[in-house]
DNA sequence: CCATCTTTGTGCACGCGTTCACAAAGGCAT
DNA sequence: ATGCCTTTGTGAACGCGTGCACAAAGATGG
């Protein structure tokens, strides 16, 4: 998984466990195709398997949200819609604007998820004046310069950071200021927040690195070949000489 | 964080702890920042505090690797980038493909972090037939027909997935049919491997969920508004009327 | 109304990950 | 060479998350 909680160690919220929020979002997924489907109740077994989990697990992460199932029935489609929906907060719409509209940013202002979930693009920023007026999936660019002005004027919350990593934290201290209190950071750099300030990033690079580490490990229990080999070694001394300059002037989206 | 580990529950890989490969490539950012600054040793301490973590933490984290530091005095920057490039398998090149080359997908190919990690895009594909030959970040894309051909003749063993949910597992068996064992998802469905196929998924639509929960409870501390308000079940009802049809028909790339 | 059968909800144990706290190790000055 | 000072490496304790296994609960059929 691409995602990796910053701050805010291991504060249980209000009984739920951390662990059980970031599923229930799988939950509320598989749930809402089973609804499509006019399907009216699911077993925990049923549901499980829908959503990639032991059912065992997911017995116990709904009994923090209460009983809300029947023995020898199994849970009720559309009443757990509703109270998952009303525990993640996703009754109530959320204003979120997205910096730094690049490749990335344009490829999340187009993203259909958005809306289907409560969350509103309430704006779309960037620091190029180029980009001023132009629109974005039907949404103007708006300046940097806008930025204090439409978080307050907006009431958001939810701030979502798809600038270059140079930019990163300087526009993240301006989104909390302006206060905003959640940010979803796909720029490849820790962020320093605030306490009460949550912070999610979604970093690709590292990702990929995870997965040439399991890669490599299963290549290598068959070939038992390990230690630097001189190939190796020239590419370790190549990572350094692709690096120029500080993060923040690489043009691309995401550098890493 | 948008990352969200799949199967493999709990492999302890030759001993080092899944946590544990995670923060590495933290670390190895960190530590290249320094090395473009000709640092030549770094504390715990100061490391620590560039990845973001605990400094306890991080030295446990590099004991797994083996002794490199000194005491007294830090880790030697150069050094410790060589040992966790290594570790992390970033020594050698992996190719990578690409599937589903819409907006996200793109984004990734534009994606900077690839180059400078090990990563090479070896082939971009995509359904469209319109799309094939049209060049993305300078490469031209290529037809799914071509994808078990292009897996095999490269050697590729990673593939990312950024096609709508509806087309993700038909993929992804294609993929691994051809020989790929690591998976980077992008859409917003759970995909089912075979054992030795390490998945990965980056899900926006999540982590914002997961957002809008803690953001809910810190307002919900003070104003102390609790349970279904008529405006709440007028949304909850309406999450359905939003979502027509199957997964697979939705137009945008990753429909939640 | 009773028996049976299905499925939930959870007590319990186990293992991973985190953190503390400190002894061991090495540099450095004198 | 010796003592001091800094920083590593790790033993131990703790807490969270997971999974097992079963008792309680309720539906269903006779």
């Amino acid at each position: 998984m691409a995602t990796g909680r910053t701050h805010r160690p291991a504060t249980r919220s209000r009984g739920i466990p951390e662990a059980t929020v970031a599923r229930l979002p799988l939950y509320l997924r598989a749930l809402t195709a089973l609804s499509e489907r006019s399907v009216p109740t699911v077993s925990s077994e049923e549901l499980a398997a829908a959503a990639g989990v032991n059912s065992a697990k997911l017995r116990k992460d709904f009994s923090y949200l209460g009983s809300y199932g029947t023995r020898g029935v199994g849970y009720d489609v559309e009443y757990l819609v509703y109270q998952i929906s009303r525990e993640l907060g996703l009754t109530q719409d959320w204003p979120v604007v997205i910096v730094g509209i690049g490749n990335l940013g344009a490829a999340l202002a187009n993203y259909g998820g958005f809306a289907s979930r409560g969350f509103r693009v309430a704006a779309l920023i960037d620091a190029d004046p180029a980009m001023a007026g132009k629109p974005v999936a039907g949404i103007p660019v708006q300046h940097t310069d806008e930025l204090e002005h439409i978080i307050e004027s907006n009431g958001v919350s939810i701030g979502v950071i798809a600038t270059p990593a140079g930019a990163a934290q300087q526009v993240c201290d301006r989104l909390v200021a302006a206060g905003v209190t959640s940010i979803l950071n796909f720029a490849p750099t820790v962020l320093t927040v605030p306490d009460g300030v949550d912070v999610r990033k979604v970093d690709l690079s590292i990702e990929l690195q995870i997965l040439a580490f399991h890669e490599q490990r299963k290549a290598g229990e068959e070939s038992g070949q390990e230690g630097g080999t001189p190939a190796a070694v020239t590419r370790a001394a190549s990572v350094e000489a692709d690096r120029k300059g500080p993060d923040g002037d690489v043009p691309a989206v995401m550098p890493a």
